[in-house]
RNA sequence: GCCGGCGUAGCUCAGCUUGGCAGAGCAACGGUCUUUUAAACCGAUGGUCCAGGGUUCAAAUCCCUGCGCCGGCACCA
């Protein structure tokens, strides 16, 4: 560091400013590599920028490999090419700085696509040394707290981040096709409905009011449904007030969404359809393993009603809670293979239809793969006065002191009563889709900038 | 919140068991070298051993407390 800004001010005093620009690369690294093809050398030149990653010096020669957002290529400057001084400029550069460079492409006597330097810009000096060019970095801790770090160290860190981008559009594409319409809900809510978390609390200075962040986007979703949007879809963050772990973050991705006149028989079909597409999107085949275990995401998925598991698992019958508990305890983690557990007890399902053959249990499905939950889905309660008294169930709980019952919201029943088209939704964690696609073994493998604790 | 592991140079890691001068490679610094690619070679440098306290003639090493990271549990339908 001290040197580094030791060796600014002799740029600056040597007219060279370190901070530049106005540089417009025409070609990326691959695209210049491509330029070059079989070929020896172009006629054409090149201009590339990105950053310097490694530098070997070779008395009148040298070489460097250059960085970009595409991938690497090699870099030679000779004195008698460049001259003395933009020579010495060259190799006086410290891995981490940002330069542009022009010249044509040739190939080295190894072989090696190589771009001759003929001119040279600095774009941005770095103060901070790189990571060790051979192992890298490994510290965890760095790697999260500054993934600005980790991303210039470990390119395929890049690519994992990239994958997450090309799931969710490939998750958007498939709704647009089927003519969902994406759409925005409040972050910051009155009442944390749609599921059952704890939720961040907050406060609204101008107008004095405690707000919540969203733990959930379903209750907007389907007032969205009650004004007459009939197939509506939001990729958004949400926010839960609880433990951290490999597989949870306190902000996370949902995509909901919400389909008029289907039930959930319906959307299992929209999920296999939306696994399908995601695993394309992040170019994994269907028969696929994660973090060495083989699973195939090869539709259509086992459906297994939750009492029958519980009865397979355990020999026991249960209903409610109790099945509930059972399910978690002794059948989830051994659902390895993608399945769809189905009809889920009333209890733990405010918002959700029962069904018209055993009103102890709801329409309601998780898609379990390797013992995590991938989807929650059902369909949806339409009925205002059954909602209401769901609510008030939910409410006593709540008063008998459970912070995550649901909690009651008047303005999501009033939509109701107006009338909510009969309808079936879906909600999957875009994280632990992400992590089970590009096989990472944490959560914070797939959010940039994961929450942390404050440091030392 | 509870339990366990880890924390040494910018980075990757030895050293800790059994207390005795703070180590290596890479990066950075000086030098040789005009097609190398983990460039090579020569030289010199670089430390709050996470923090604080204790035991001891002597602590990176043993003990206690705190902080952070990782994993498990709890929480998370």
């Amino acid at each position: 560091m001290v040197d580094r800004r030791e060796k600014l001010e002799r740029l600056r005093a040597a007219g060279i400013d370190p901070y530049s620009r106005g540089f417009k690369p025409t070609h990326t690294t691959v695209e210049a590599r491509a330029l070059l093809g079989e070929g020896d050398r172009t006629t054409e030149e090149v201009a590339l920028a990105g950053r310097m990653m490694v530098k070997r010096l070779h008395g009148g020669s040298a070489f460097a490999d250059l960085q970009d957002g595409a991938g690497r290529i090699q870099l030679f400057a000779g004195r008698d090419i460049l001259g003395p001084a933009a020579f010495e400029l060259f190799a006086d550069l410290d891995p981490g700085d940002v330069i542009g460079v022009k010249g044509p492409m040739f190939r080295t006597r190894r072989g090696e696509p190589t771009v001759e330097v003929h001119s040279l810009q600095l774009l941005t000096k770095a103060l901070r040394p790189l990571p060790e060019k051979w192992h890298g970095l490994k510290d965890i801790e760095i790697r999260y707290r500054q993934r600005y770090v980790d991303l210039i160290a470990n390119p395929e860190v890049r690519e994992v981040f990239r994958t997450r981008t090309r799931i969710i559009t490939g998750l958007r594409t498939l709704l647009d096709e089927r003519r969902f319409v994406e759409v925005e809900t409040p972050v910051l809510q009155e009442v944390p409905g749609g599921g059952h978390a704890r939720p961040f609390l907050t406060h609204h200075n101008s107008l004095d009011r405690d707000l919540y962040l969203r733990i959930a986007l379903e209750l907007h979703l389907k007032r969205l449904l009650v004004g007459g949007f009939e197939r509506v879809y939001e990729v958004g963050r949400v926010f839960r007030n609880e433990g951290l772990s490999p597989r949870h973050n306190p902000e996370f991705t949902m995509l909901e969404c919400y389909e008029a006149y289907a039930d959930y028989d319906d959307v299992m079909k929209l999920v296999e359809d939306l696994m399908v597409a995601s695993a394309k999107s992040a170019g994994r085949p269907l028969a696929t393993a994660y973090q060495g275990e083989e699973v195939d995401l090869t539709p259509p998925y086992r459906r297994a009603r939750m009492a029958d598991l519980v009865l397979e698992h355990t020999g026991k019958q249960a209903v409610g809670n109790e099945l509930n508990d059972l399910f978690e305890e002794h059948v989830e983690a051994k659902l390895r293979q993608p399945t769809f557990v189905i009809d889920y007890p009333i209890e733990i399902s405010p918002l959700a239809r029962p069904r018209a053959d055993d009103p102890r249990f709801v329409e309601r499905f998780e898609l379990i793969i390797l013992g995590r939950e991938y989807a929650n889905a059902f369909t949806e309660l339409t009925d205002p006065v059954d909602q209401r008294a769901r609510f008030e169930g939910q409410a006593a709980k709540r008063a008998a002191g459970d912070v995550e019952a649901h909690p009651m919201d008047e303005d999501f029943l009033r939509a109701v009563e107006y009338g909510l088209p009969p309808c079936g939704g879906l909600g999957v964690g875009i994280d632990r889709l992400v992590m089970l696609l590009t096989d990472q073994p944490s959560i914070r493998d797939v959010i940039l900038f994961p929450v942390m604790k404050p440091e030392a």
